[in-house]
RNA sequence: GGCGCGGUCGCCAAGUGGUAAGGCCGAGGACUGCAAAUCCUCUAUCGUCGGUUCGAUUCCGACCCGCGCCUCCA
């Protein structure tokens, strides 16, 4: 059995593979660097980077190109009102990016190409579209894409031409006007935009003046940079990038090659948080440093997002980060029980066992990796996992039948991405007013002193700590 | 209006034409001086109304409700 997953064009499951080479060709719309990537984006390149994880347990090759939108109107604007140029302002949030995905435990893509680096291929890609008739400047400098001129222009997200043209007036309630941008058609898009004031001096020189290219543009002219103008198999995205920009990128690359632009198109639903929309007004757009000042691991972070079904809008909530911690903390204790069997520590268990290479028989845990396969359903291969664990089956194993579990065990959470035993733990610092307490209700209980000790608990409560005992020692914590 | 997703236990969430995985929370128990942590056990007939069928949560139809996209938001 292959991996399968649903193709937004043919309202299917189809099973993915490479169409020419033996390596598929994945491309994923990447982050805009304008500032920190938050939750929501999050999700979108996690569920990406599962998939990938999968096929790569599953034993295929995968180019993974995702790229970093360095220009765009967010990143101009951003960049001058700091003062910084475009080259500087990006270079820092990519890097912010970067630190994230690792945080994540994200693999890192094949290539990452950057828009700014690809003006002379986006230029050209121009100039053939309007070889072709398929775009045509305006008198300010502009090059619109002909939208008419290609027959099969929304078959992607099912909107028909006709419906396109005669719309006039976008969700906002704003009209469109197509005379502003002297365009032929409200429904033909920018390819290259001719310089504004307010570009400062992220302009290019074109055939057709100073200016910058379109949003959809730069990835059409990545894709091709990065596969050879070749058919790509898989192309990832937020739901939200479906239409205009993946419709568009289509129109560009098919009209400028003549051959199918992508094969297979893979888009994750949204994010909403607590119920309700995501967005900066509502004041609960988070960004991964918001949570993990909050007290939550990256790799909760990470569960979290990909626990639910990508097609299905997740809501995000703090309840469901508690539970992703507990759900964690469980499967950290199945693997601990199985390493008791063979005697290994738990600090190896990463390297050890969460490996890409695949197990030739999952085993009991053969159900989890099915789902995974079964278009990415990470929730029922967590279940399946889940139900693995809840039967014990560390109780009849001796060592190697333990180690042989853990490797299972450990492609699954290779493939979900989990790293375990990663959990920062909250850590600070009692004043010593408050070690003091703490020691003194440890001495009264060493001579069982029951009253006294749990009057020094009291003690502590009231000073907003919670005292903890093991069996050797004890350990002190705000309450929560 | 167009395109699309969804309504399953308090919350989150799989799934199948033959009588519902799993996680969280909660309850009970074990352990512990008491707690915490951990472990064990327990909790649903699937939005409404029709239809198809021996049988539907799962297929079809209608309706109700929630949500997303519809020109540059993952």
């Amino acid at each position: 059995m292959s991996v399968e997953l649903y193709d937004t064009l043919s309202r299917s499951i189809q099973p993915l593979a490479p169409s020419s080479s033996d390596t598929l060709r994945f491309y994923c719309c990447g982050p805009t660097v304008y500032g920190p990537a938050h939750i929501g984006n999050f999700r979108t390149f996690l569920i990406q980077d599962t998939l990938r994880r999968v096929l790569e347990v599953d034993g295929m090759a995968v180019k993974h190109v995702r790229n970093i939108t360095d220009l765009d109107d967010k990143t101009i604007r951003r960049s001058l009102e700091e003062g910084k140029s475009l080259i500087e302002f990006t270079a820092h949030w990519t890097e912010k990016f970067h630190a994230d995905c690792e945080a994540l435990n994200m693999l890192a893509p094949s290539i990452e190409p950057s828009a700014v680096a690809h003006i002379p291929q986006q230029i050209a890609l121009v100039e053939k579209l309007i070889e072709k008739d398929h775009a045509y400047a305006t008198d300010d400098g502009s090059v619109y894409f002909r939208v008419g001129s290609f027959e099969d222009y929304g078959r992607l997200s099912r909107l028909k031409q006709r419906e396109l043209k005669t719309q006039t007036e976008n969700s906002a309630g704003e009209v469109n006007d197509a005379d502003e941008y002297d365009r032929e058609s409200v429904s033909d898009f920018a390819l290259w935009k001719s310089r504004k004031d307010g570009d400062g001096d992220n302009y290019w020189t074109s055939p057709w003046g100073e200016g910058r290219p379109g949003w959809h543009l730069e990835c059409s002219a990545m894709v091709d940079s990065a596969f050879d103008g070749e058919t790509i198999d898989l192309h990832g995205g937020g739901i939200d990038l479906c239409f205009p920009h993946h419709e568009n990128e289509i129109a560009q690359s098919e009209c400028a090659h003549g051959h199918d632009f992508c094969k297979h198109w893979f888009h994750s639903a949204h994010l909403m948080v607590e119920g309700a929309k995501m967005s900066k007004s509502l004041g609960n757009l988070y960004t991964l440093d918001d949570l993990r000042e909050k007290g939550f691991s990256p790799m909760v972070v990470r569960y979290t997002l990909i626990a639910g079904s990508y097609r299905q809008q997740l809501n995000f909530t703090f309840d469901g980060l508690h539970a992703s911690q507990s759900a964690l903390t469980r499967f950290e204790r199945f693997a601990e029980t199985l390493l008791a069997k063979t005697g290994e520590a738990s600090d190896r268990f990463n390297a050890t066992y969460v490996t890409a290479g695949a197990p030739e028989d999952f085993g009991r845990l053969a159900k989890a990796w099915d789902a995974l396969r079964t278009n990415l359903n990470t929730a029922a291969c967590l279940g399946a996992i889940f139900g693995v664990i809840g039967s014990n089956p560390a109780a009849s194993l001796e060592a190697d039948g333990a180690r042989a579990m853990l490797r299972t065990f450990g492609s699954l959470l290779y493939a979900l991405g989990l790293k375990l035993f990663t959990i920062e733990a909250k850590h600070v610092d009692a004043p010593e007013e408050i070690i003091a307490l703490a020691q003194a209700r440890w001495d009264a209980k060493q001579s069982k002193d029951w009253v006294k000790a749990d009057e020094f608990r009291d003690e502590l409560l009231a000073k907003g700590w919670t005292v903890n005992d093991s069996k050797d020692g004890f350990a002190i914590e705000p309450t929560e």
